[in-house]
DNA sequence: GGCACAAACGGACTTTACCCCGTTTAGTAT
DNA sequence: ATACTAAACGGGGTAAAGTCCGTTTGTGCC
């Protein structure tokens, strides 16, 4: 077995600098596709092409189509994760966690039907890509809360999953339906209201 | 507008011998070639082969990569899904619907862990499949026995589809982890009652 | 500034799902 | 039997994701 070569003393553990601009560069050029074509046009090819960049570069940044559009999914949602975080109650922190938990559901659903786009491409994935499995943060969160709520014994972590599945599940059925945006605020007021409700039953003592 | 041509008087209405046959010969090398070597050595050009066709009529017969293990998948759960309409209670008819309801959970974890190398495969598809989206079979059977249940005012169908996706979401998420195969039956066993438990939290009076 | 090297880049190449369309065949009516 | 039609077949063609590897570039150290 090798040593890992000379090791600089000071080994580069920063992104370098053309590797930043990259990226951003990409992701902007993905956003102004996006808005302009639809969601199929923009191809690993035609981005790379219309940012001047080789492909390569495009796989090495991405690592995969659906990286990019998690990649922007997860840009836009670092905002709503700081309304979870710190912002006002009920969302944030200060109100008793079961209303936290219907304000998250509520929220979370509004989020994803917002930028229902950029969420269903991000969809596509040939890889595994289940309903509450490629969502730790949401998971954890709803995990975090139902720690602070007194359930009887109850496998938290399998349970934190299924709500997440629960939460998840008819946003994704909405997002791969065909038309979308149709009736987007009823559905978003159905699934929360739906969503107030299975957390209610669950939660009651 | 045309009229479709003469339309000769008795239209065949059913499925052309040949079409039956090479639909089945194509399900069993499918099987053959599944049980060899993995599923990703899998593809449509060598099953044509295989098979001795040609790569149209394999699209032509499934339309699409996952169709051809969605058909393998339909094809198993068939037995299955005779056992929940027919078959002796808690499963079947017969026993109170909340007991059938916790029957079936356990049921479908272990049909799909049984077969999770068909289910893992049949997830791969581009198009959007989300969790408990396409599972109307089972969403379905969950609702009806959700309308055998006194629950106050709920919105049933929104309710199915949750339930839908807390059992799928779990299994989904086992059955796209990398290792598989692993400890099966104890994750079995943590999904049912995880199950067993959320559907008793929800429906208890 | 000059050096060394890991990281990043680019674009040709490979693989595979899926499409297209000319040809063949099963099934029916006469 | 024969003719006819819709369905099915075959397999070459296309597009797009993802890989490889030789070349270039940013960065820390002297």
């Amino acid at each position: 077995m090798d040593q890992p070569a000379v090791l600089p003393v000071g080994a580069p553990r920063t992104e370098r600098a053309d590797a930043v601009r990259n990226r951003r560069h990409l992701l902007a050029t993905a956003r102004e596709m996006l808005a302009g074509q639809g969601a199929d046009t923009l191809t690993m090819d035609a981005l790379a092409e219309r940012a001047g960049l080789g492909k390569g570069t495009v796989f090495r940044r991405f690592g995969t189509r659906a990286g990019i559009f998690e990649a922007l999914l997860d840009d836009d949602e670092r905002a709503f994760q700081e309304q979870v975080l710190s912002g006002p109650p009920p969302l944030g922190p200060g109100a008793p966690p079961l209303e936290r938990l219907i304000a998250y559901g509520r929220a979370r659903a509004a989020f994803l039907i917002e930028h229902r786009e950029i969420a269903r491409a991000a969809l596509d994935g040939s890889q595994p890509v289940p309903a509450g499995a490629q969502t730790p943060v949401s998971q954890m969160h709803i995990r975090v809360l139902l720690g602070q709520i007194p359930l009887g014994a109850a496998d938290l972590d399998v349970l934190a999953m299924q709500l997440t599945a629960a939460l998840d599940g008819p946003l994704l059925l909405y997002l791969s339906a065909s038309d979308l945006s149709e009736a987007a605020p009823q559905i978003g007021e159905r699934i929360a209201r739906g969503w107030q409700d299975l957390v209610e039953r669950v939660c009651r003592p």
